[in-house]
RNA sequence: GGGUUCAUAGCUCAGUUGGUUAGAGCGCCACGUUGACAUCGUGGAGGUCGGCAGUUCGAAUCUGCCUGAACCCA
C-alpha cells in the first residue's frame, strides 16, 4: 500500500504505461497457448508491413483490445494474433520511389536485386506499426506474430492457388482489366474508386463515306478516337435509322469503320451516337465481340500513347487529349465542348485514372465460392454487427464478378505458373522448377524439355488472395495442403470476433468467409463489427494528404493511452463514422485524472500504522453502501448486455458515469468524516477501497493502464494477481434495489436542497434548520435512518423528519415526489425569489396535468387503452394533484 | 441509373415490441477555491423529434409522399 507515498495531483500516464506494458509482456499475460478454457480468439486485421499508426488504425485496435480484455477477465483463453500484410502495390511502389531518388530505375534490376531492396526496406521499417500498438495498450499475443509473406505463409498462398486450379476456379484469360499506369499493373474492380469529377465532353463530327452527311458523337476522352473501330446508335432511332449499315470516317487516322445498331445505345445519352473503342472501354469491348469488331490498343502500358495511335506517339493520354481537341478543331470537326460532371475510377493506391485495358490475366472464378459466403451470412452463422451491412453484402454477393488476381509487380507471391510455349495453354502449375519441368514434358509429350525451356510466370498475386487466408495460415500454414488441422487450428478455429471497417467488406471480410468455406468448410470467424470511418469536425475523412489527421503517438503522449482510447470510443457507436474531435481523448485524460484524485483522496485518509484490507462485505445497517453496490450489480448487468450487442461506447459511458457520478460524487463524498482534517473511518475507507476495486476491474478493458495502476497500489500483488488476468467481477441476483430507491429519494432531496441554496444565493456554508415532511410514515422511518447522509453533503444545523411538520414563517419550500422539505430562512429569504422558484414548478406541474387530463377525459383512451396505462396515468393525475395542493399552499403560506 | 442508410438540444449521439409535457456527454449561463480533483464542485437554461398527409384512443417510434444528407454498386 503507498499511503506514506507522496502521490502528486496530477496522473501522469506516460510513466505508468511503460511500465505495466513491459510488466505484462514480461509475464507472458498476452501470450495463449491451446489448453481446456473455453477459445477466444481474433486476428487483427494485418496493417501494411512499413506503414505507420493513423486514427483508424487507432479505433480499430482499441476496439479489439477492449474486447479481448474483457473476454480475457471473463476467464476465457484470449488469443489476439497481430502481424502484418506485405502491401504488394503499396510497398513496391515506395521501395520504388526510393531507388528512383538514388537514380535506379526498377527496369534496371533483376527481379533478384529488386527484391532485395524491397526487403531491405521491410527489415527498415517493418514492424514499426506493432511497436506503436504497444503504447495503445494493445494486448496482442506477440510471440504469434505473422507477416503474409514470410516462408511458412508464401507456402500457403502458393499451396491454396494450385488448390483452387485444379479444382477449375483459376483461369487465365484476355479481359477488360482495371489498369493503373502508375504502378503498371492490373487491379481488382475492388480497388478502383469512383470519383465525381468535372470533365469536358467533346462533340465531335464524323464524316460519312460517299456522303455529304456525317454523325456527332460525345465523348469525355477523345484521344481514345483514334483506337475507335465502329459507330453505334440505337436501332429505333429515327435520326440515324438511315446510316446504318453505311461507315463513318475516323478524323485524324481517316479509318473506315462501319455504323452499327444496338440496343445498348442510350438515344437520350449525349447525341445518341456512340463512338465504339472495344480496347479501351468495357462496354465497348463486350460490343465488339457481339459485332466482331476489331480491336485496336493504342496505350502503352504507362498511359502515353503507343504506336499504333499514329499520333501523339509517346505523348501521355491527357496530353494527348488536349492536343486531339484542339487538331479537331483546327479541321472544324469539334463542334462543342460542353461541361460535365461524370465518374472516373482512380486506383486506389497510386491515385491516377484507370485506363480500362486488355489483357492477359489471372482469374478466380467467384460464383461457387460466393454462394456459402453469401448463405452463411445470411443466416446469421457469421453475424454482422451492425446487421444492416448485410444488405450491402449480398448486394455485392449477387453481382459478383470473377475477380483478377495477378499483378504486374515483383513484391508477393510469385504466380506459379511456368510456360513452356506462347500458345494459350502451354503452361503447367507447379511448386518448383522440377516439378514444373516434369509437369511440362508430360503436357507437351517433349522430352527434350530443359529448365532453360521453361519460365515462371513474373507476376505476383494480389495481396488480398493472401489476406483472405489469414485467419487459417496464422495458426495452421500447412492446413490447405495437408488437409490435417493442427492442434492450434483445431482448437482457435473458427475464430470469435473480426473487427474492421466496412470499407474493406468486400476486399477482406467477404473473401474471408468465402476462403473459410472453401478451405477449411467452417467459417473463419463468429461475428464481424464494423466501426466507422474516422473523420475530422468537418465530416472529411483523415487522411495523410488532407493533413486533418493528429498523429496518434502525439495524443497518446498528450492525454495518454487510456484517455486516448476512452476518447476514441466516447463517439463511436458501432458502424458509424466517428467525428473525431481532441476534446473527447481530453475528458478521457480528465477522467483519468479524477480517478487518480479519487484513489489519491483514499490514500490520504490512511494512518500510516495501520493497514487496510478492501472489502466487499457491506454494513447492513448502511445505505449508501447498499446503494453503490446495489449500482455497482445493475451497471454490470447492463455493461453485459452492452457487450453483447457490441455497444462498446454505450458501456463506457456507463462505468463512466458509475465511476464520476455514483462512486466520486456521492459515494465517497458519503464516506468522508464529519470533520475537516478527521481521517475517514477505517471500515468505510476499507469498503470504498472494496469497491474501487470493483471499479477498477469494469473499466479495465477499457482503460488498462491507470487501473492497474490503481490496482496495484490498493494492494500488494504477486505476479497472478495483475488486474489483466483477474477475473471479472461476478453478477449477483442482489442488486439491492429497495436501497438504490431509497437512496434515488434521498440524492433527490439533496438537490432540491441545493438548488434552494443557489437560487436563494446562499453561501454555501450558511447552516441549514432543514425539516422534511415526508410523504408517508414508511418514508419517514427509512429516512431517519439516514440522517447522517444529509449531514455529510449539506451544511446542516438541524434536520428533522417529520410526518406532521408545518412549514415555518418565512422559509424556503420545495416538494419531492409527494415529501415536502422546508428550510426558514428569516432574513435571508427573498419572498419574491421564493414565490417565482414556487410558482415556476406550479406552472410545470399545470401543464403537466393537462396532458394527462386530455387523456383521461378522451373516452376513446380510457375504453380502448390497456388497464395498466389507464391506471398508471390516474396514479400520475393523482400524484400531480397533491404535489400541485402542497405547492400552492406553500404560496399561500408565503403570502400570508 | 441500381441499392442501402440516415434526418432528435449549439455540437456528437441514446431513445429496445407505439403509452416519459423526449435523455446523455460536450458546449453555454450563474455561483463557488484553506485540502482528492478548476483536468474540479453545485445549480440552471436549451428541443412544436426535417416537412406534409395517413393509421391509431395515443406517433420521435408504424405507412405513404416531399425535402435534405451520406454511403455502396454500375
Amino acid at each position: 500500500m503507498s499511503k506514506d507515498q507522496d502521490i502528486p495531483k496530477q496522473y501522469t500516464p506516460a510513466e505508468t504505461e511503460e511500465k505495466w506494458y513491459a510488466y505484462w509482456e514480461e509475464n507472458g499475460y498476452f501470450h495463449s497457448e491451446p489448453d481446456n478454457r473455453e477459445s477466444f480468439t481474433v486476428v487483427i486485421p494485418p496493417p501494411n508491413v512499413t506503414g505507420v499508426l493513423h486514427m483508424g488504425h487507432m479505433l480499430n485496435n482499441t476496439i479489439q483490445d477492449v474486447l479481448v480484455r474483457r473476454a480475457r477477465m471473463l476467464g476465457k483463453n484470449a488469443c489476439w494474433v497481430p502481424g502484418t500484410d506485405h502491401a504488394s502495390i503499396a510497398t513496391e511502389a515506395k521501395v520504388v520511389q526510393k531507388l528512383r531518388k538514388r537514380g535506379i530505375k526498377k527496369s534496371d534490376l533483376s527481379r533478384e536485386d529488386f527484391l532485395k531492396h524491397a526487403w531491405d526496406w521491410t527489415d527498415e521499417h517493418g514492424g514499426i506499426i506493432l511497436e506503436q500498438l504497444k503504447k495503445l495498450g494493445a494486448s496482442c499475443d506477440w510471440k504469434r506474430t505473422r507477416f503474409t509473406l514470410e516462408d511458412e505463409l508464401y507456402e500457403t498462398v502458393i499451396d491454396s492457388f494450385i488448390e483452387l486450379y485444379d479444382r477449375g476456379l483459376i483461369y487465365r484469360g484476355l479481359r477488360m482489366v482495371n489498369w493503373d499506369p502508375a504502378a503498371q499493373t492490373a487491379l481488382s474492380d475492388e480497388e478502383v474508386i469512383h470519383k465525381e469529377v468535372q470533365s469536358k465532353f467533346y462533340h465531335v463530327r464524323y464524316p460519312i463515306k460517299d456522303s455529304d452527311e456525317h454523325v456527332t458523337i460525345a465523348t469525355t476522352r477523345p484521344e481514345t478516337i483514334l483506337a475507335d473501330t465502329a459507330v453505334c446508335v440505337n436501332p429505333d432511332d429515327e435520326r440515324y435509322k438511315h446510316l446504318v449499315g453505311k461507315t463513318a470516317i475516323i478524323p485524324m487516322v481517316n479509318r473506315e469503320v462501319p455504323i452499327i445498331a444496338d440496343e445498348y445505345v442510350d438515344p437520350e445519352f449525349g447525341t445518341g451516337c456512340l463512338k465504339i473503342t472495344p480496347a479501351h472501354d468495357p462496354n465497348d469491348y463486350e460490343l465488339g465481340i457481339k459485332h466482331g469488331l476489331d480491336v485496336i490498343d493504342i496505350l502503352n502500358p504507362d498511359g502515353t500513347m503507343a504506336e499504333q495511335a499514329k499520333f501523339y506517339v509517346g505523348e501521355d493520354r491527357f496530353t494527348a487529349r488536349k492536343r486531339i481537341a484542339k487538331d479537331l478543331e483546327s479541321f472544324g470537326l469539334l463542334v462543342k465542348v460542353e461541361e460535365m460532371q461524370n465518374k472516373v475510377g482512380y486506383s486506389e493506391r497510386t491515385d491516377v485514372v484507370i485506363e480500362p485495358r486488355l489483357s492477359l490475366q489471372w482469374f478466380l472464378k467467384m460464383e461457387e465460392l460466393s454462394k456459402p459466403a453469401l448463405e452463411h451470412v445470411m443466416n446469421d452463422d457469421v453475424q454482422f454487427h451492425p446487421a444492416k451491412f448485410k444488405n450491402s453484402y449480398r448486394n455485392w454477393m449477387e453481382n459478383i464478378r470473377d475477380w483478377c488476381i495477378s499483378r504486374q509487380l515483383w513484391w508477393g507471391h510469385r504466380i506459379p505458373a511456368w510456360y513452356f510455349g506462347d500458345g494459350d495453354d502451354e503452361f503447367v502449375i507447379a511448386r518448383t522448377e522440377d516439378e514444373a519441368l516434369s509437369k511440362a514434358v508430360e503436357k507437351s509429350g517433349n522430352s527434350n524439355l530443359t529448365s532453360a525451356d521453361i519460365h515462371q510466370d513474373e507476376d505476383v498475386l494480389d495481396t488480398w488472395f493472401s489476406s483472405w487466408l489469414w485467419p487459417i495460415s496464422v495458426f495452421d500454414p500447412q492446413f490447405i495442403k495437408t488437409k490435417k488441422a493442427n492442434k492450434e487450428l483445431e482448437y482457435y478455429y473458427p475464430t470469435q470476433d473480426l473487427v474492421t471497417a466496412p470499407e474493406i467488406m468486400f476486399f477482406w471480410v467477404a473473401r474471408m468467409i468465402m476462403a473459410g468455406y472453401a478451405f477449411a468448410g467452417e467459417k473463419p470467424f463468429s461475428n464481424v463489427y464494423y466501426h466507422g470511418i474516422v473523420r475530422d469536425e468537418k465530416r472529411r475523412k483523415m487522411s495523410k494528404s488532407l493533413g486533418n489527421s493528429p498523429d496518434p503517438l502525439e495524443l497518446i503522449k498528450q492525454y495518454g493511452a487510456d484517455g486516448t482510447r476512452a476518447g476514441m470510443l466516447f463517439s463511436a457507436p458501432a458502424g458509424n463514422d466517428l467525428l473525431f474531435d481532441e476534446a473527447l481523448c481530453e475528458q478521457g485524460r480528465n477522467f483519468s485524472n479524477k480517478i487518480w484524485n479519487a484513489f489519491r483522496f483514499l490514500t490520504m485518509n490512511m494512518d500510516e500504522n495501520e493497514s487496510y484490507t478492501p472489502t466487499t462485505e457491506i454494513d447492513p445497517e448502511n445505505l449508501a453502501d447498499k446503494w453503490m453496490l446495489g449500482r455497482i450489480q445493475v451497471t454490470l448487468a447492463e455493461m453485459e448486455d452492452d457487450f453483447s450487442k457490441y455497444r462498446l461506447n454505450e458501456a463506457l459511458k456507463k462505468i463512466y458515469s458509475l465511476v464520476w457520478d455514483d462512486f466520486c460524487d456521492w459515494y465517497i463524498e458519503v464516506c468522508k468524516s464529519d470533520q475537516i482534517g478527521e481521517k475517514m473511518p477505517k471500515e468505510n475507507l476499507e469498503r470504498a477501497l472494496g469497491f474501487f476495486e470493483i471499479l477498477m476491474k469494469m473499466l479495465h478493458p477499457f482503460m488498462p493502464f491507470i487501473t492497474e495502476e490503481i490496482w496495484q497500489r490498493i494492494r500488494e500483488r504477486s505476479e497472478s494477481e495483475a488486474l489483466t488476468i483477474s477475473p471479472w467481477p461476478e453478477l449477483t441476483n442482489d442488486n439491492h434495489s429497495g436501497s438504490v430507491e431509497l437512496f434515488d429519494v434521498v440524492q433527490s432531496q439533496i438537490s432540491a436542497i441545493r438548488n434552494i441554496q443557489a437560487e436563494m444565493n446562499l453561501a454555501p456554508k450558511t447552516p441549514l434548520n432543514i425539516t422534511i415532511k415526508p410523504k408517508n410514515s414508511e418514508l419517514a422511518n427509512q429516512l431517519d435512518g439516514s440522517a447522517w447522509i444529509y449531514n455529510r453533503l449539506l451544511p446542516v444545523d438541524s434536520l428533522t423528519f417529520n410526518i406532521d411538520a408545518e412549514k415555518p414563517k418565512a422559509s424556503a419550500a420545495a416538494v419531492v415526489d409527494g415529501s415536502e422539505i422546508f428550510i426558514p430562512l428569516e432574513g435571508l429569504i427573498d419572498l419574491d425569489v421564493e414565490r417565482e422558484r414556487i410558482q415556476k414548478e406550479i406552472g410545470r406541474l399545470q401543464g403537466f396535468m393537462k396532458g394527462i387530463d386530455a387523456k383521461l377525459s378522451n373516452k376513446g383512451f380510457v375504453d380502448n387503452a390497456p388497464a395498466a396505462v389507464v391506471e398508471k396515468e390516474r396514479q400520475k393525475k393523482a400524484d400531480a394533484e397533491s404535489n400541485l395542493g402542497k405547492l400552492k399552499a406553500q404560496l399561500t403560506e408565503l403570502d400570508g
